[in-house]
DNA sequence: CGACACATTGACCAGACTCAAAGCTAGTGG
DNA sequence: CCACTAGCTTTGAGTCTGGTCAATGTGTCG
């Protein structure tokens, strides 16, 4: 499915806030008058660093992306995951220093808009301001559902909790569809989301497989059984609140 | 330390608020004119429940709250703890089904602001919205500190770090000094705020009383060694973002 | 002065980690 | 078009942090 953006690729924003409140014209003409530079990264580019005050934003136009912390001993934490549609920095609009890194996870095309002309943005248009503010909202509610994993649930529910999670984001953004999703991450990044070991990610794919529940393979993610899945995992999908579209 | 807050208790939030821009006198005169309802609740008390969609937000007066979810059989996982000042569930606002609930520590007084009200507030006034907005992103930022340690760190590093951060909060908020904080959680509240059981974090907190790091009696924190402290949890407190204030 | 909640202890257990060695597999370059 | 390689996955054996269960102190507040 490849993305049908325009030259400047923001049209991607205008369809994902528009797809959770309408928008006036005006509002829609000033998004399209923001100033965007595109960029094509490699796999496993840093985007920006933990400590870093960015001046742009970054929004996700193709590809993934993900949020990390890098502790003592090469010990990573990866806090987020991020597809189209997203601006996993938007955050530097109110809070200058970063505090963890960005980074792609395979090949991604990205869009940089000026803080500044998005701060504006946000000053001239509450609707808009608050729609940002909104998708900030929403991240923080999928922190609190990735915190409760790594605190109360087992590996194996963790990880069928984040396969149900990444499926519907996907499939909001119309990237999946018939229970399969593209899903370019090693067992090392699995692992570092959710708090574990990539060899006993391993064993639990292993064992996720053995009950017929998923498959793995070539970076695609193939949901055998999704009503166990989501039993597996007890997972409310209530945080992502993907308003307009159904959760099954 | 009583606050000092007058009959309405609103200028609580203007105080913080102001603590990081300056506000004009017409926005005080905005917040001022905010609609309360001032609430004495006893301790361990819900406030707002997973699920709920509250026509209120609160701004908590004194006393502590958490942000919690349960799971199936009992699991608890505390996601957040409050001081006087923070409305833990601003983001109420723009996202209107509750993904936790919220409930008191101990004995608080809490203000209750209609949702509409700051709603509209935040569309009147963009530097106002931008402070708030701040405010859930700090908030967020906490989540990604929290995560890290759920995901990376010993059982010793977080309760290090937790200790830290609520030092620094309860600090900048005027309610701690001279390496000793009130600290009103039992073991299982740290436990499940950490990822961890009640047995374990007395076992760890007798071996840091054992490095003469901190003692914790009669709900109170005091830091024998900060220095140690920072250090065992690896501490780094850009992500509070408590610009006024230093951080030792 | 009770009662009840909280803290502490002990013995045992298990989920997840470590280390290290093989297998795969998807790109790369010849 | 195939061989090579780097990165990823899989496996095994042993270990350990932190969990479980259950009993016993201890302190606080009505």
């Amino acid at each position: 499915m490849p993305s049908s953006f325009g030259q400047s690729g923001i049209d991607m924003l205008i369809r994902k806030l528009g797809s959770i409140a309408n928008l006036s014209d005006e509002e829609r003409q000033a998004i399209e008058r923001l100033p965007v530079r595109i960029n094509h990264l490699d796999a496993r580019q840093d985007i920006v660093r933990d400590g870093d005050m960015p001046s742009h934003c970054c929004l996700i136009l193709d590809g993934w992306a993900c949020r990390y912390k890098l502790l003592s001993q090469g010990k990573r934490q990866i806090l987020s995951f991020h597809i189209a549609g997203d601006i996993p920095d938007l955050q530097s609009l109110h809070v200058h220093t970063m505090d963890y890194s960005l980074a792609t996870m395979k090949r991604a095309t990205v869009a940089f808009i000026p803080r500044e002309n998005l701060k504006e943005l946000s000053a001239r248009f509450p609707n808009l301001a608050a729609l940002l503010w909104r998708d900030t909202l929403v991240d923080a509610a999928t922190f609190r559902a990735w915190m409760t994993g790594m605190g109360r649930r087992t590996a194996y529910e963790r990880i069928a909790h984040l396969f149900c999670e990444m499926y519907l984001k996907l499939q909001a953004a119309g990237l999946a569809g018939d229970y399969r999703c593209p899903m370019p991450l090693t067992q090392t990044d699995l692992a570092d989301a959710l708090g574990l070991t990539s060899v006993h990610v391993n064993r639990v794919l292993q064992e996720m497989r053995g009950h017929a529940l998923i498959t793995l393979r070539r970076h695609t993610l193939v949901i055998e059984a999704w009503h166990d899945l989501l039993q597996a995992s007890e997972f409310d999908p209530t945080y992502l609140h993907l308003e307009k579209r159904a959760a099954a």
